[in-house]
DNA sequence: CTTGCTGTTCAATGAAAAGCGAACACCGAT
DNA sequence: ATCGGTGTTCGCTTTTCATTGAACAGCAAG
C-alpha cells in the first residue's frame, strides 16, 4: 500500500503466447504499425512514449494502433506520470513466432523495383 | 509455334523478389488465403486446381483470392486445358522472407488457450 | 484549484476489402 | 455445334477497419 501505486487504469496485455498467428500477422500488417515496431525497435525499452513516434496519424488512431500492438503480444506498456512508456516484447515475440520480428525488422531488400522496362 | 500455345490469358504473377514485405504480410492475414496456403503445401507442385481447395467461400471470391496470392509472390499457376493448376513457391518466397512460409506453415502451438480462469 | 500535457474513449465518416449471384469465356468431349 | 465443367469478370451488398474531431480522465506543476 505504500507503494506508488498508477490509479490509472493499466493497459490489458495479451501475452504472444496467446496470440494467434493470424492476429500477428494482422497486426503487422499495417503500414503505421509496421513503422511503430521498427522504430520501437531501434530504442532501448521503457524510452519511448505515444507520442514521441513519426507517424502521420492523429492521437486517437494511434491510440488505437498501440491497443492492437498489445493485443498482438507486439508491445507493452507502463504508466510513468501522465505519459505511457512503450517497450517492444522482442524475445517474448520471437519465441512464439520465430524469425517474424527478424522479417520486420530487415531493411527491406526491394520493396518496389519496376520488374523490366 | 507448332508447339500447344494456350490461347487462354496467361495470369499474371509477380516474382516474390518484387513483393514488398506489407503486401506479404497482408496477403498472409487472411483466414481462407492462410488455408489456401496450408493446404497448397501438403501437395505436390501442379496437383491442385482451384476448385480442389477447402474453402468455405464461393468461385468468385475463391478466384480473387487467388489473384492475391499470385500478386503476393505465393503462388504460381499453370494452365492445363480447362482447369488451372497451382504451385506454392516455397524456394523462392522463403529466399525473399526467410521463415515467413516456415512459420505460417508451422501447426500454431496456442492459438486461443483461455489465459486463466 | 486551475492550467497544461498525454493519452483514451465516443460517435461518425470514408475507404478498402470480402462476399455473392449471374453472366461470360475457355477448354475438352460428345 | 453443343454441352458440361472450370475459372474469371462484373455489378452489388455487407462488413471491416483506419481515421478524425471532440469530449473526457489522469497526472504534474504552478
Amino acid at each position: 500500500m505504500t507503494a506508488p501505486r498508477a490509479h490509472r487504469a493499466a493497459p490489458d496485455h495479451t501475452h504472444p503466447d496467446h496470440v494467434p498467428l493470424l492476429a500477428a500477422l494482422s497486426a503487422l500488417a499495417d503500414p503505421v504499425r509496421l513503422g511503430l515496431v521498427r522504430e520501437l525497435a531501434g530504442s532501448a525499452d521503457w524510452e519511448r512514449t505515444c507520442g514521441s513516434f513519426d507517424v502521420p496519424v492523429g492521437k486517437a488512431a494511434l491510440s488505437h494502433h498501440f491497443a492492437t500492438l498489445r493485443a498482438a503480444g507486439l508491445v507493452e506498456q507502463r504508466d510513468a506520470g501522465p505519459r505511457r512508456l512503450n517497450r517492444l516484447r522482442r524475445a517474448e515475440f520471437d519465441a512464439r513466432f520465430p524469425g517474424l520480428l527478424d522479417l520486420v525488422l530487415r531493411p527491406d531488400p526491394d520493396p518496389g523495383l519496376e520488374p523490366e522496362a
